[in-house]
DNA sequence: TATTGTTATACTCTATAACTATA
DNA sequence: TATAGTTATAGAGTATAACAATA
């Protein structure tokens, strides 16, 4: 009975675990990283975002990263203070905050993808390059099954679920 | 200079970057089945980590897992109030409980490996045999390299990081 | 009254530090 | 005193609920 329902399982460690596994520790050794500019991954999502799309309100931006808006607020605060966000407030209805880039948030942006960069070669360091297109085309398809926004780190939307 | 620097970076969105996505959300959907048995991630790993060293005391499991002792008690305690494992206790060194699993217990890790075997279908759907063989090959090699070991789930480690 | 942004509260998770019982 | 297991404490992170300003 046990034998038999082993025998069901295609491989002693799946993909699915495989890529849990390594998914996690990618996001670990990111957070490293990022860390050493001092940033968090969340903060350099945000300066993905409103470079991608600069102007939005909070509200807006927060729907856009499937998050609650009040979890941003203090992650647009330290971007604010450091100075490389403004929310400018819209004169014609004052409630809302466009989002935009300062030039110096546009600096610490490029720090970030250099970061980025430097991650992605560290992560796939043992493939050639071919098998890294290889991957990387198995992988699209894999996001595109389970739903995947392209771009939006999952660690921003509102699951129940345990983190690992 | 931004274009400089953008130029650097292979693809708009990296294999690490979908890695992370995907690892997060494969992770999530594995508890959200898992869940469907009463049971969280992590005590269906500890089922799998008893199986298979059955003997163990809670230090030396910890130990296996990379976590803190501490942790395991409140997991254990789930797992043995719902008959599924046992601490006997030592006679030799009254200290140690040795960790097994009961008859109920195999039967609950069998069904953990039904998920287990569902959620690997389920995320790997969109690939061909040939591709999962693939790109398991492919993944193995990245988790060699970042030094993870096989069959421990990340999430018992001790890191300082952020989760997502 | 409805909406934007903010602050406050409560809850979960976990790391660390005490604590007990055995040796 | 040293170790295995347990319990208690404290901290981080976040989801939810209240709140103030504006429309």
């Amino acid at each position: 009975m046990r034998a038999n329902e082993k025998a069901r399982i295609p491989r002693r460690h799946g993909n699915a675990f495989l890529l849990t596994q390594i998914g996690a520790r990618a996001a670990q050794r990111y957070g490293e990283r990022i860390g050493g500019i001092e940033l968090t991954p969340a903060h350099s999502g945000l300066l993905f975002a409103i470079d991608r799309e600069p102007g939005l309100s909070q509200q807006a931006l927060a729907a856009k990263l499937d998050t609650a808006a009040t979890r941003l607020v203090a992650l647009l605060d330290d971007l604010e203070q450091r100075g490389a966000i403004e929310r400018r407030r819209n004169p014609e209805d004052r409630r809302h905050n466009a989002l935009h880039l300062t030039e110096a948030g546009a600096g610490l942006l490029d720090e970030v993808r250099a970061v980025a960069a430097a991650h992605e070669r560290d992560v796939t360091a043992p493939l050639t390059e071919a098998e890294r297109a290889q991957l990387h085309g198995l992988l699209t398809r894999i996001a595109d099954h389970l739903g995947l926004t392209p771009g939006v780190h999952p660690g921003y939307r509102n699951y129940g679920g345990d983190c690992p």
